[in-house]
DNA sequence: CAAATCTCAGCGGCACTGAAATTT
DNA sequence: CAAATTTCAGTGACGCTGAGATTT
């Protein structure tokens, strides 16, 4: 038998909300499943979107080099390519100027995937910043810009043609 | 042979630079990184910390009730329960007004633990925001709660003794 | 009976490690 | 030889689902 009958407001404890590294968790998993729900229709997650937008930016581009650009682990990026390849989305070729390497590249079928996925995202950004004016939702993007640059700073220098 | 020796700045695609919940999810996961070093070292993990935040600040309280306010899963309470009962700083007795429910309360021990805790998240906090002047800080914090607030909303009413 | 609570088994996306094979 | 690239096998934390047993 239930003694509150209105909202009780379930307050988080102080410490944790606080917290910045909780409170970005939170709104991470909020991210998460906004844009998961939007992809899960068109049956692509958000490495794929990250990595159709890389290859569309940078054009032909080795999978190492797309890695560190992305922030995707080396590992990872073999099975997002595996199935953007399968799928006729990306398109994987030798180096012919460094044989260890792989050129990939964007097919137009990738191009069009990329346009679609585009409004899902863009619409999920709008609820997950629901409350937020323009100007704080500016301010936001900007300090988290910042947060990344600082902490990505230059991890290496790795460039060559297919860089 | 790599045609930039100078350190290349590694830029992400605009479309991703720009969007909130991939910068979101880039600072999640160097807060998690941060984090879990933090507390590798004590053998804990973010789960662990949180629950004992929550029981901290309210006392004897159901398994159910705890989820709802930290945002983890029923399912994953369980097992964190587990490791900080056997570990002993929790205790799970049996909620003597209503029989389906375990009173969750902490232990001297667990106190204990908590603030030792506490001094590893402030670094790790530190370290994470870095670059942001202590105005920046506070603001930043304050859209991110904004966010939570809003998404969390009023899940349900559910309150009772041990709630 | 419907609803809530706790528990267990399991799944899928995700970040990551280690190692092998090849090439520079 | 050291370093970089691609690939594969596997790990662990994490968020979540479904179902069963119990209690209200």
């Amino acid at each position: 038998m239930p003694t509150e009958h209105y909202a009780p407001r379930l307050v988080p404890p102080q410490r944790l909300w606080r917290l910045p590294s909780w409170l970005v968790n939170q709104i991470s998993v909020l991210a998460y499943r906004l844009v998961i729900d939007a992809f899960s229709g068109a049956g692509f997650r958000r490495d794929h979107y990250a990595v159709l937008s890389g290859l569309e930016e940078y054009g032909p581009i080795s999978q190492a080099a797309l890695c560190r650009r992305l922030g995707i682990d080396r590992s990872d990026m073999v099975a997002v390519l595996n199935l953007l390849e399968h799928d006729g989305h990306a398109l994987r070729r030798p180096d012919p100027t460094d044989q260890r390497r792989n050129a990939i590249s964007i097919t137009a079928a990738g191009r069009r995937t990329l346009r679609r996925l585009d409004g899902l995202v863009a619409r999920a950004q709008d609820e997950l910043l629901g409350p937020l004016s323009a100007r704080e939702r500016r301010h936001l993007v900007s300090l988290l810009q910042r947060l990344v640059d600082f902490h990505v700073g230059t991890p290496d220098g790795a460039g060559d043609s297919v860089e």
